[in-house]
DNA sequence: TGCAACCGCTTGCAATTTGCAATCGGTTGT
DNA sequence: ACAACCGATTGCAAATTGCAAGCGGTTGCA
């Protein structure tokens, strides 16, 4: 975490994202619509130390992959958001997972927001950029979600259920209940 | 550098690569062809300390996204190779790139194969790996290097000239001399 | 045969960063 | 009044990094 050695594209973006823990945390904004300080340091399986949350979140935005704002509803809470920088990782993170998902012992209920992106390729990442903007920035929402088209197509293309249909975001942001595998255990 | 906490393909490739040099390492394998020891540590602009060289390069053969042998004209020297799945990397480092040249202040000419690499896409990234597995895994070269073809089209199609054009994979491997971006000064 | 240059890599050591647990002062809902 | 919760901070130990020097061995050349 450190000055500028090399004009180098790859090196310049290593010194912003090349630590365990940033786009750990841009990944739980973004996918987890996680927040607030509390919801990042305890609801994701990684379990960041909260001085190293606090930092990572003055970092990022202090290069402005986030920016922090008074939540309304309560005088102390802060509200992290994403940046537009921010919310064009978006292919970074899609082939992370794809990479991730090819060559690490990854499990298969955690991949399927990596396979979903894989799967739906660059027209689903701006999409999903589309519904971002919205959530973050404010942006009008887009007209109608090509995200929950997609999702559904996918979901009928691939298994014949299988796994809670919800809303269309719920399997990508993780906001809904966690995802079911299997039929009832009940009727053996 | 520590052991997995989570079966989220993004977490798990971040404990792979998510630190200051390993990426910086596999880069200039890649797009420099550096596979001694000391190139990799003496002709990269970020100039890593040999101690974390050494773990780096331990650490990514362990992982199996290098592999070392001896060199066959030298005794004493080691050859590192990428594997196929560090050449899987390239369409992650080729996203790193294009974000790194929008978001970073990036120098131009150090931005050339970032620029390439995103304007040939996913394409141009086969061609490139093909190349790599020819160079890393002796796998038969392909026929005719698409990667050339593709180079000079745009190298017409972008400018009238300004560059000097090599072989094709000279811009990309960068072991060729020194990009030029100007006529020569003496004509003043 | 001598010798300087080079080979991958290690060592010692200081500085920085991380992980961990406890806790801070303030706010909120009941 | 009070417990639960808010975003952080503190102190401290352990691990990682950066820096400089140097290791034993190999190579090419005079």
């Amino acid at each position: 975490m450190q000055d500028s050695r090399s004009g180098c594209p790859i090196s310049l973006t290593l010194e912003v994202l090349g630590d365990r823990w940033s786009l750990i945390v841009i990944r739980d904004i973004m996918f987890g619509n996680r927040r607030h300080f509390r919801e990042l340091l305890g609801q994701s399986q990684e379990r960041i130390a909260s001085n190293v949350l606090a930092d990572r979140l003055k970092r990022l935005v202090a290069v402005g992959l986030l920016s922090r704002r008074d939540d309304p509803t309560h005088r102390q809470k802060a509200v992290y958001s994403l940046t537009e920088p921010a919310i064009q990782l978006v292919p970074l993170l899609a082939q992370m997972g794809a990479w991730g998902r090819r060559h690490r012992p990854v499990t298969p209920e955690l991949s399927i927001r990596a396979e979903l992106l894989e799967q739906g390729g660059p027209v689903l990442w701006e999409a999903f950029m589309a519904e971002l903007r919205s959530v973050h920035l404010g942006t009008p929402s887009p007209a109608r979600s090509v995200l929950a088209e997609l999702r559904a197509a996918y979901d009928a293309a691939v298994t014949g259920a299988e796994y809670n249909r919800t809303s269309s975001t719920t399997a990508l942001t993780g906001v809904g209940r966690p995802v079911k595998t299997g039929p009832s255990p009940s009727a053996s």
